[in-house]
This record gives structure tokens, C-alpha cells and sequence, in this order.
DNA sequence: CAGCCGGGTAAAGAACGCGTCAAGACGCAT
DNA sequence: ATGCGTCTTGACGCGTTCTTTACCCGGCTG
């Protein structure tokens, strides 16, 4: 089983290199030339690794870098011509694995790759289903149902059912989930996870104002209860 | 309650950059001179991640990197003088997960390090429990139960009761108790400990006036009993 | 005995965190 | 462009929690 690599890069010569040496070692490579094309491809076929050129044609590339990070853990590569640490520090904590500077030797960065690739960017298993006596939500495929009859969440609420489903019994800090479902840089306070708690609560609690499952743990964090 | 980083390098001022960096946020950090040492101390005390000094003035870094790799899987950050290519990628391909060179921006390797630290999924751990015959602390399900029956605790209590847990049997300074629960600013004495040891043992212990397990050891600290 | 020191207790205002609402921004499809 | 669903952000009320101040006690010391 062959694993894929998606190259994003406006730059015709690079975007060429890379795949001769991709190629070359039995890698399968996809090339997009702007970030809205690499969304599209991540969704419909999930690479095993992501070569993100940050100065693209349309999207800002950390944008971009965001943005798969909030549907996959696949490992991701930035280059960009920017050497600043300001620039490398605020890529790596979106959740960029490594950053690359160019001009790049190609010997270096597929050793880089090689590393990347070693540590897998295994999908993280989906939680077990939740069945409750007023809930139940299937991570497999997505259906939810509430205290009367069946609900639709959306992409976020569900991302916020995971990690506290990931979890469950536990009490998860705020940081934590903000981390898991927002991305590394919203580490700070926020209201979304008030607001979200609200609303899962309103569509899957039986009494909204007295929840019974999706539990506060005031100054810290909330919990699913078990 | 934190994680830990074992930082190999013989350079006294790069090892307490790196140590006054993790402690600030709250890494502990054990630091060794030699590769002898660094091997000796991933078997007893495996950390979380490594920085390791290719430099090293008894063995060859590279072949330190490998013995590590034989044994675990831990995230390895290698710090090399060294620019060449050949050098990052003789140590990329035997398992390092970065290669920075020196000098480097501290910024930049701190976030290179929270990107590694990120990937090892490694989530904080937690004090044990606390049972004893008077009352009982999960700091999982932050679920406290007094000589009546459940209590409340508050978050500050928590985080107190935390530090102490962590320490168990030990006596721990008033200071390190400031530091730990009210920040690093709040070195100098306060009526803090005073006023939440009092509340705790009224919602812990059995005979607040006598406590037996939230002892005191005046002029010096707080230890919670084994 | 008076003064001091370290520790424990009580109470009150200030500050904070949570739940809620709603308006605006944004992305996406039509 | 228009409409729709979703996400983000700010504001507000309310209850809880934190912080601070004052005072208590016992032991020690001069």
C-alpha cells in the first residue's frame, strides 16, 4: 500500500521537484496550485502528508494550515520563503509539524518528510457511540438523536462531542477542549465553549437548565457523564 | 502534574536557557552533560521528549539518538552547530523528529518543541487519588467526598489539594504552594494558605480543629498526609 | 506582663465565571 | 446577488468564588 503526498505550491518548478523525488522513492503525489484546491482534496482523499507552501495564489496559508487542521491530524510541511521566528512560531502552533525555509536543500527536506512519515499521522479513532437515556450520538456516521426524536449538529458540535465522548467520565479543562476542537492557538479564554455547551444542551438534554450529561465543572472544565 | 523534558547538552548556558524556558511553562525539565547519562535516564524515568546536543563530549550524538531509538519512541529535538546537509539528514533518518542549528531563536525551538509535544498526544497527568478513612479526592472526575458525604470544592481548593497530592508525604513549602496555585508572583507571604487550608480541613476532615491530614509544619509549609 | 510572631477564623465587597441572548460576519449554494 | 446555516463576538444578570481586612489564640521573649 502506497502512501500519497499532497503538495501544495503555486510555483511550477518546485511543485515539479518534489514530485520527481516523491516518485522516485514509490510515493504517490498530488499537486494542487492554491489553497482552496488542497481543502477540496484533503476531504475527498486524505493524504498521508502535506507539503504547504504558505504564500499561495488565494488563501492565506495559515488559513489554509487551520483550516485542515480542524478535520485531520495528517502531518503537514511548511515552506516558506519568510524566515522571521515570529512567522515559524505561529505556523508550528497551528499545528504545522515542521517549517521549512526556502531555498530548501531537497536532500534535507525529504529527510524531513521521511521523519514526518515515520511518525504516521494515524487518523485518531472515533469515540464508542453514546447512548444515553435522553441522547445518543454515532461518531461513525454521524447521526445524532435527542429527547424527541432525532437532531442535527453541526461540524463544531460535534468536535465538541468527541473530545468530551474521548473522555468520557473525565473532566475535560477548557484548555484542553479548546485545543482539541478550535486548534492550538485558541488556548486562551473564550466564550465558545459557554455558547456550545448551551446549545448541545438545548438539543440533547431533556432539561437544559438542569443538565444531567454535559456537566460543568466550574473554573475547570466540563464532563460527559458516564 | 506536569510533563518532562530531558535536555542532553554539556553547554551550561544553552541547558539553562532551555530549563528557565520549560519552567516557565511549567515543564519539568532534568538535564544531563553526556550521552551516558542521557541513556541512563531514559530507561529510568522515560520523558516526553528529548533535546539532545549532538556535541556531547563522550559519545557520538548520533549514535546516542540511535540507542534512544532502540528502546523508545519518545520525540527527539536534535541540536546540532553543524549546517550541513548530510548532518540533518544522517539524523533525521535515525529517528530524530527535528533538527534545529545553532544558534537558534528560543521562540522558535520552544515552538518547535510544543509541536513535538503536541504530536506525543500526551495530555497532563493527573495527582493519583486521594483516599483516606476521612475523605476521598479524584482529580479525574473532581469528585471530593468528606467524613459527610459528598463536598464542593472550589477550584482554587482543587488546584491546592492538587500540589499537595502531588507531593504527598511530603512537607511543601509555603512558597512552592504560592507559586503553584496563585502563580509565580505570588512568591512573598499571604494569608492564602491559611484561609484555604481552614476551609479544606472543615470540608475534609473529620475534627477540623485537629487535623489529621492537612497537617501544618510551622515557619515552613503544608504537607497532606500519607 | 507586654509585645511579637505565626497560625487560624470570620465576614464583606470585589472580581470572576457561567449561562443566555442577539447581532454581525462568514462561507457556501443557489 | 440572495438566502441559509454556521461561527464569532459582545453584553448582561446572576450566583459563586476570591481577596482582603480585621480579629482571635497560644507560645515565646524580653
Amino acid at each position: 500500500m502506497s502512501q500519497r503526498v499532497l503538495v501544495v505550491d503555486d510555483d511550477p518548478t518546485i511543485a515539479r521537484t518534489l514530485r520527481i523525488n516523491f516518485r522516485a522513492r514509490g510515493i504517490e503525489v498530488e499537486t494542487v496550485g492554491c489553497g482552496q484546491d488542497a481543502l477540496n482534496s484533503c476531504e475527498e482523499a486524505p493524504p498521508d502528508l502535506v507539503i504547504l507552501d504558505l504564500g499561495l495564489p488565494d488563501l492565506d496559508g495559515v488559513a489554509v494550515l487551520r483550516r485542515i487542521r480542524q478535520v485531520s491530524a495528517v502531518p503537514v510541511i511548511v515552506l516558506s520563503a519568510r524566515q522571521e521566528a515570529d512567522d515559524k512560531i505561529e505556523a508550528l502552533d497551528e499545528g504545522a509539524d515542521d517549517y521549512v525555509t526556502k531555498p530548501f536543500g531537497i536532500g534535507e527536506l525529504m529527510a524531513r518528510v521521511r521523519a514526518a512519515l515515520r511518525r504516521g499521522g494515524a487518523e485518531p479513532p472515533r469515540p464508542a457511540p453514546v447512548v444515553t437515556s435522553d441522547f445518543s450520538l454515532d461518531f461513525e456516521t454521524y447521526v445524532a438523536a435527542g429527547p424527541d426524536g432525532p437532531v442535527h449538529l453541526t461540524p463544531t458540535e460535534w468536535r465538541l462531542l468527541a473530545e468530551l465522548a474521548r473522555l468520557r467520565g473525565r473532566v475535560v479543562p477548557h484548555e484542553e477542549l479548546l485545543r482539541a476542537v478550535w486548534g492550538p492557538s485558541y488556548g486562551r479564554e473564550s466564550n465558545y465553549l459557554r455558547v456550545y455547551a448551551g446549545q448541545l444542551r438545548r438539543k440533547l438534554e431533556r432539561t437544559p437548565s438542569t443538565p444531567r450529561w454535559i456537566i460543568t465543572e466550574p473554573g475547570i472544565g466540563y464532563s460527559l457523564r458516564c
